[in-house]
RNA sequence: GGGGGCGUAGCUCAAUUGGUUAGAGUACCGGACUGUCGAUCCGGUGGUUGCGGGUUCGAGUCCCGUCGCCCUCGCCA
């Protein structure tokens, strides 16, 4: 085989003259009898060749034959002399002012007729083929732009944290089964008839135990599972960015980590990340409706409650009735939430606002109330439509509550959203996503110049009740610490205790970037007598605690150092430096909404035989046995 | 589990209210051509309209079911 001296991105003028062996694809042919000329690819770039008649009597026999018969995708290897292009210069290709005539040439390998060309220039194949023929889609130049960016990343974090003195270590992906959270993927045992393993959906608790054990600094980049449904930004399998520092709080994580993002985005991008803002849990759900704030536009949310009880509104008093007597920023207590957004008059239409009451029904909401700010006849704002009428005799006061979101100009439209807190925070927050979206307001991420806006997101609840079962759910994970001042009412609290417990603030963190989160963590319990506290308020019985988790309890016994930690979603990051919204371009395998690999066929059936092994029977009756 | 979208030639798409033999570009095959670079020109092969059923004189088009893919709600400690 001819081996190749250059590749087909690295030919230029101060080449010419010399003699070159290249290695690749046919990525297009253009045949003109006598000359042909092939576009030869390898994941460096283009090469033009040429095959000439003219010269064939130097080359060898019969190379105008086989050259003619030479398809796209073909693989092939050519030797010959690098030469300015005779038919001028092709300013698309970076190889594109020198040519390589061809002396030699071997076919490596014929192709079949590809169902679809790796190109990047014509009409995408729909996905589903992509990915069943995921070879030949991967050979697309921007997919292998992104493999590339993916390794750019492993190699600055392994980098940057080595430097910091962190250690890489390696934890079981056959693990415990410890069935809080996300739906788990489960391994048979055979071994051990009638039990199983389970896939981690993270490192945590191993992550914890090394820091236990004196690791003091660990990172791992990881792969996690979680048996639930996929989206646009979500995989059942996917990878972590793992870290657990010991002897540290909350500001060395922060500190550490923007070091990282900076590191990150410098060699990535050469982007300088500026110092990032820390924004609390209750101020981000107050202005924003999320726990996880696009602030790259403002149409900050404002609770107008207390106007709103002087209307004579009836589903504003009706919302403020609820939970009246509960304290501050409870879930259910009823609130009204406005957003204004200049020269909203225009271009949010009717149908449109109709459709915002569609939207935040869907989250519970009764509807979204309109007013649009026109022009009066004594050339002063005036309120008009929808439930203007309520607001004109308290006009004066309204317009005074305007003024901390810029004040009521004429072509505003004022949104408002009047519910018991968690729907009406979670509706208006959503309906301010939808309207930037609507008024244009959201800029194209990085990849476009947009900028990148950071934020971390401190002081979350340490806990929230899941509206099925009521019970207490941790908002992060079990393994959260309480914020140190909030130690007296963690300990106070009782399972009972409702009010109490949901305005217990943890010493958790995630960071967002343009809306979207890319880490999260935690300062973590290291005292096994809290850590108890936190398993009993989940409703976990101490029995079925130690069952599910008397390794953990019993190593905080020997020695825990105060630990805290961190994982950031890897291929989310990698979403932002290639500038796509589909998590399957950043995944060389990925897998489709039901979990399915289209190119292996994975998962599929195994003989029962195997089945049996494992000792296991599979319950599932196909449509027609039934 | 719920809601929505899509499925026509190898690929990307078209096909009027349900109406003749389902078209175009590209790919592929054959031919011509010495300066192209989305080569060009001439000719050709290629279709169970995802699958199954129904309505109708007649279905790519309407209805029911089903499969696959995508988006989304739930879910994602």
């Amino acid at each position: 085989m001819l081996r190749r001296t250059v590749t087909c991105g690295q030919i230029r003028e101060s080449h010419v003259g010399q003699s070159v062996t290249l290695n690749g694809w046919v990525n297009s042919y253009r045949d003109h009898g006598n000359l042909i000329f092939i576009d030869l690819r390898d994941r460096y770039g283009l090469t033009q060749l040429v095959f000439d008649k003219e010269d064939a009597g130097v080359a060898q026999a019969g190379i105008m034959d086989v050259a003619d018969k030479l398809r796209s995708e073909d693989v092939i290897a050519v030797q010959g002399l690098v030469r300015v292009r005779i038919g001028g210069e092709n300013p698309k290709l970076e190889t594109g002012k020198v040519e390589v005539v061809v002396g030699k040439l071997e076919v490596l390998n014929k192709t079949a007729n590809p169902p679809f060309q790796p190109d990047d220039n014509t009409a995408l194949a729909n996905e589903e083929l992509r990915l069943t023929h995921r070879y030949i889609d991967l050979r697309r130049p921007s997919m292998q732009k992104v493999l590339t960016a993916r390794h750019k990343v492993y190699k600055a974090t392994r980098g940057y944290f080595d430097e910091h003195g962190f250690t890489e270590v390696e934890t079981p992906i056959l693990y415990k089964s410890t069935p809080e959270g996300a739906r788990e993927f489960i391994v048979p045992c055979r071994n051990v008839p009638g039990t199983f393993y389970a896939l981690p959906q993270s490192p945590q608790l191993f992550k914890q135990i090394l820091m236990v054990a004196g690791v003091d600094r660990y990172m791992q980049i990881c792969r996690c599972f979680r048996d639930e449904d996929p989206r646009a930004d979500r995989q059942p399998e996917f990878t972590q960015i793992d870290l657990e520092m010991s002897f540290v709080r909350r500001e060395h994580i922060i500190e550490m980590m923007e070091g990282f993002v900076r590191r990150l985005w410098k060699d990535m991008c050469g982007y300088e990340v500026p110092a990032v803002r820390v924004m609390g849990y209750r101020e981000a759900m107050e202005d924003y409706g999320i726990d996880r704030p696009d602030t790259r536009y403002g149409l900050k949310i404002k609770d107008i409650s207390g106007f709103a009880a002087r209307t004579e509104f009836k589903v504003f008093k009706d919302a403020l009735e609820k939970g009246k007597d509960r304290p501050a920023f409870n879930s259910k207590r009823g609130v009204v939430k406005m957003i204004r957004v200049p020269g909203g008059a225009e271009k949010l239409t009717r149908k449109i606002t109709d459709g915002y009451s569609d939207l935040v029904k869907g989250f519970g909401a009764g509807g979204v109330a309109v007013v649009k700010v026109i022009k009066g006849e004594d050339g002063q704002p005036r309120l008009d439509t929808g439930i203007a009428k309520f607001l004109e005799p308290l006009k004066a006061e309204f317009m005074s509550e305007l003024e901390s979101l810029g004040g009521g100009q004429v072509g505003d439209t004022l949104l408002f959203v009047a519910d018991a807190y968690a729907i009406a925070t979670k509706s208006i927050g959503e309906l301010r996503s939808k309207v930037a979206r609507d008024m244009g307001l959201v800029p194209k991420p990085g990849a476009e110049g947009g900028p990148w806006n950071f934020l971390w997101v401190v002081d979350f609840p340490m806990f929230e009740k899941n509206k099925e079962t009521g019970k207490w759910v941790a908002m992060h994970h079990p393994f959260t610490s309480p914020r140190d001042d909030q130690m007296d009412a963690f300990l106070r609290a009782d399972v009972e205790d409702d009010d109490t417990i949901e305005a217990i603030v943890s010493a958790g963190y995630d960071i967002v970037l343009n809306g979207q989160e890319i880490a999260g963590g935690s300062v973590r319990i290291h005292d096994g007598a809290l850590q108890s506290k936190v398993f009993r308020l989940l409703g976990l019985t101490p029995e079925s605690a130690k069952e599910k988790f008397s390794f953990l309890l019993e190593a905080l016994s020997f020695g825990a150092p105060p630990h805290a930690g961190i994982a950031f979603g890897l291929d989310r990051l990698v979403m932002n430096f290639v500038g796509t919204d589909n998590i399957r371009d950043v995944i060389a395998f990925p897998k489709t909404q039901i979990g399915a690999d289209l190119m292996t066929k994975a998962p599929s059936a195994v003989p029962e035989k195997n089945q049996s092994e494992v000792h296991i029977k599979s319950t599932w009756v196909p449509a027609e046995k039934k």
